[in-house]
DNA sequence: CGGTGTCATGACATCGATGTCATATGCTTA
DNA sequence: TAAGCATATGACATCGATGTCATGACACCG
């Protein structure tokens, strides 16, 4: 590949000239610059980044860890959003500003952190985004370095910079929106019990409960802990047996995500109850291979994964540019959410809904 | 950060000294091994990654386009398996090879691909990878550089190397599958007219069907055209009603990928078909947010991406090694047919299953 | 005891771009 | 006309690692 000197010579001026006419920090002549530009261009010239980085002691390189792609054996992975959005929407913010983004994956073993850490000081980048696959404290240890750091979808105690979903709000305004249609039983299929999501949003489902006045019954909350299982359709099954025992059944289910939602369609099916006529559904996340799919499409929370990459990437741009703006706090990002037809006014009749105890006998 | 010469004055040995601890690639007496090692971790050295390249004029990157991952705004995107696999599965192969990679996104925008590729020129990739989101002739000039490329999910007519997925021999074996369960007559809902995978899939479709000595019946065969637009749904319940039209009606439907199989399990309850009991289902892809989700399980044929991504990545780095062995000829993986519960035996009744036509009109 | 290896180490140049400082050219102004 | 100054350009050193070549210290051999 062509080097500085060779354009220099092709030119017939110094290597600093042609430098000049690169960065244009100095007035060059027009005649020179025209001949300087015309033999950069007969030999395909493209500066090196590894000499400038070397001369300039900055390399322009971000290091992205995501821990969130993982195995594609792992089921895991499909579970949720993938993080996937979260890195395309920090690079769409890299790239604008003249850096590169160095994207490293886990694999799923964070035993490999070490590892990609060290690939990351030998490029000597200037900051580090690591992203988690889903809302919850940092698992690993990030070495130390000397460099800035912002976590997406995880967060520290020790008060590094932090970008996370806004769970809370996210199914508050969910549940307002549920509520707002007419419904006052409604029952709640949680995440996991103990994950972030699962206490934040829970919280945000109450809180919108209780402003509507509507008491809080721990019967039409179940959680779905072995979320990903064999017996995870059991476990729904189950689940959803409880919301519909007794008089006063449910008349909207929310669900801890899309995913799930997709599991309550088909087994409200499978019992005879039609959604959205007899139970309206929502999820959580905006998946939109699902939400879009399922008949009727599905009423959702947006998991705001993009905006949350690009939130992340400008604030860790800014601490590259202001060593002064300590952004030390962390910041909540909120979703919308998207309203599609699974979610409507819940039949004006009192009668209970018969449930088909029997279909629960299938295979 | 600590620089060989720190190293050096710490250790009181010579620059060159401890470069020959760094690379092994000279004999260094035990005690002087040890002062040298004990410096670098005194100082935390790391070595720079671009005083090496230049020395070396070996960058050790290879650059990675995916014009895949799009815009999260597009439902494309969410259509077929997302090629984020291709990449994890080429990463894989590139860690474990000393080699980094650098991946850039066009963010769908084909007309970035020449500044990715510059931007891949400064620093000097050994080689490229190109990833297409789905099976198709390439949409893109890559310039030529003197460095070796290899296409992935895509092809192009002046022999650079490919992987792709072997659709036909996917299409045929699951066909198999589904044939040596008893099934005789087979609908196929099929992706895109034109498009690669319906064309190379139909063939294997249709091989399988004369080798079982089944007549082919091109009324079995519907493609959906505006498959992600607005009336998706409508179009896919018209091709089953054709399917559904007259005596002679199928026993199973394949679908061009596993979210038209998601939506046909839909229309077909709709219509008050139970899947697997009246009509077996089988998809494309293995999409397990998909495959594992739905009820009952969906039989599949795997979409081998990772698989594509790794062998893509050895034959670059074997052209990387091998200057000579020229791979021009495209490889196509294969993937495995995966058997779940969508795909049993046919009825052994010969009575016409029977179609509630009237749930056409269903909202 | 001098010749000849081998081993361990260092001095120096080099990769490509650019910062620093020097110089040449031409033009203005006292 | 000479001093003064802006403009355009080049020589040289430098960033950090490593290839090349040289050298010092021993050990072994005839």
């Amino acid at each position: 590949m062509a080097t500085i000197y060779d354009v220099a010579k092709h030119a017939g001026v110094s290597p600093k000239t042609v430098s000049r006419v690169l960065n244009k920090d100095a007035p060059v002549s027009e005649k020179t610059r025209k001949a300087v530009a015309a033999a950069m261009n007969a030999l395909g010239y493209v500066p090196s980044h590894a000499a400038r980085t070397m001369k300039s002691n900055k390399s322009g390189l971000i290091g992205l860890i995501t821990g969130a792609i993982s195995n594609a054996d792992e089921i895991s992975t499909a579970a949720g959003l993938p993080d996937l959005l979260i890195v395309q929407g920090a690079q769409k913010v890299i790239e604008n500003s003249q850096k590169t983004l160095l994207i490293s994956d886990t694999g799923g073993r964070l035993d490999r952190v070490p590892d990609l850490v060290r690939t990351f000081q030998e490029h000597r980048v200037e900051g580090i985004l690591y992203v988690a696959d889903f809302h919850k404290p940092l698992d690993v240890t990030l070495p130390g370095l000397g460099i800035p750091k912002v976590l997406i979808n995880c967060y520290d105690m020790v008060g590094t910079p932090a970008v996370v979903p806004d769970d809370e709000a996210g199914q508050y305004a969910l549940t307002r929106e549920v509520i707002s249609m007419g419904h006052r039983r409604i029952a709640y299929l949680t995440l996991a019990r103990g994950q972030e999501a699962t206490t934040l949003r829970l919280s945000g489902f109450r809180k919108a409960l209780s402003e509507a006045g509507i008491s809080f019954d721990p019967k039409l909350v179940q959680a779905t802990d072995l979320f990903g299982s064999a017996g995870e359709r059991q476990l729904i099954w189950d689940a959803i047996d409880k919301f519909f025992q007794g008089d006063d059944q449910p008349t909207a289910i929310c669900c801890g995500n899309d995913r799930l939602a997709m599991a309550v369609y088909s087994i409200l099916r499978s019992r005879g109850i039609s959604v959205p006529e007899e139970v309206s559904v929502v999820g959580y996340d905006d998946h939109r291979l699902i939400t879009e799919t399922l008949y009727p499409p599905l009423t959702t929370a947006e998991l705001p994964y993009s905006a949350m990459g690009v939130r992340a990437a400008q604030v860790l741009l800014d601490l590259l540019s202001d060593s002064d703006s300590k952004t030390t706090e962390t910041i909540r990002v909120s979703g919308q959410v998207i309203p599609r037809g699974s979610l409507v006014a819940p039949r004006n009749t009192s009668v209970a809904n018969i449930i088909n105890l029997k279909g629960r006998n299938e295979r």
